[in-house]
DNA sequence: TGAAGAATTTAGATTCTATCTAATGTGACA
DNA sequence: TGTCACATTAGATAGAATCTAAATTCTTCA
């Protein structure tokens, strides 16, 4: 959306504002469907400049180090991507294995006995279980499931 | 630890005791230490009955969709494993990714208007930061980093 | 300017993780 | 004992992510 806002946010972690670091980045704030690297690459490849798999891979590492992204892993699926906009908890269907946003409320932290020496960053909330479209399918007489997407 | 124990929650859920499958499930029982499918594989391997590459992947899938063991997915890691016995937490750490228990609190749930028609079945609460070992490892002076394994 | 050096990109190979295939083995039960 | 579903196996394959080494682009500063 706001070219401007994503140069200032690169630049102020020390990231040059490529083409390709540059797409990237406009397109997960444009998206909040937590695509996949794949994804990502296939997407902003689509528009022009081209931009190799590696680089997208580079470039999501680094924002991710950055703090301006957030990736999500799912078990025995690709990991998802996220700008960090507003705060937020995820929800991973388990049959289907996207993510979906879940409106913020504090997390209670551990008590600093159960932490020991360890050194806390953030705590994350992960929801799982089925989505809209997969609860959906789920309740569904088998003849109708075909008019329901699975992702 | 318990042969017994094992053979009856396995067949509870409708699962033969084979060698293999009891190795892997006696194995995680006894190490609270989230080992990879790989490590698994290899540790379980080097007592008798020898097991495939894809049994310890097929008993793991089995385990986890019979609810006994649980999968933790570790960004741009091998997921790791763990017997579900006392509730508790997870905390992975950012630099070496190992995975570690944390005491078990209450999660509060989100509000149902949050969820939609969503059906939720389960809250799973992770922490992030660096654990004892790395955290120590970031205070000490570099001529004597290589006294702390990383692993 | 423009030369040097740092950051970035690239195609393709490679590694790592996990699953699939098709054949074989095993055990429960009638 | 025969049958059939459940399990295992080695090796091939798929899928995700990283690595390599060379080329390109940007920044800085003389």
């Amino acid at each position: 959306m706001d070219a401007e806002a994503i140069k200032r946010s690169l630049g102020g972690s020390g990231l040059r504002c490529t083409p390709q670091r540059y797409a990237v980045m406009a397109f997960l704030m444009e998206h909040n469907s937590h695509p996949t690297a794949a994804q990502i690459f296939e997407a902003v490849n689509r528009v022009d400049p081209r931009s190799s798999r590696a680089t997208t891979y580079n470039n999501l590492r680094d924002l991710v180090q950055a703090g301006l992204v957030r990736e999500v892993a799912v078990e025995g699926r690709a990991a998802r991507f996220d700008a960090k906009g507003m705060r937020h908890h995820h929800f991973i269907c388990d049959r289907c294995g996207n993510v979906e946003d879940i409106e913020w409320y504090d997390v209670p932290r551990p008590a600093s006995r159960s932490l020991g020496k360890r050194m806390l960053r953030e705590c994350e909330l992960i929801f799982r279980g089925l989505c809209t479209k997969c609860a959906l399918r789920d309740t569904l007489p088998v003849k109708c499931r075909r008019h329901v997407g699975t992702r």
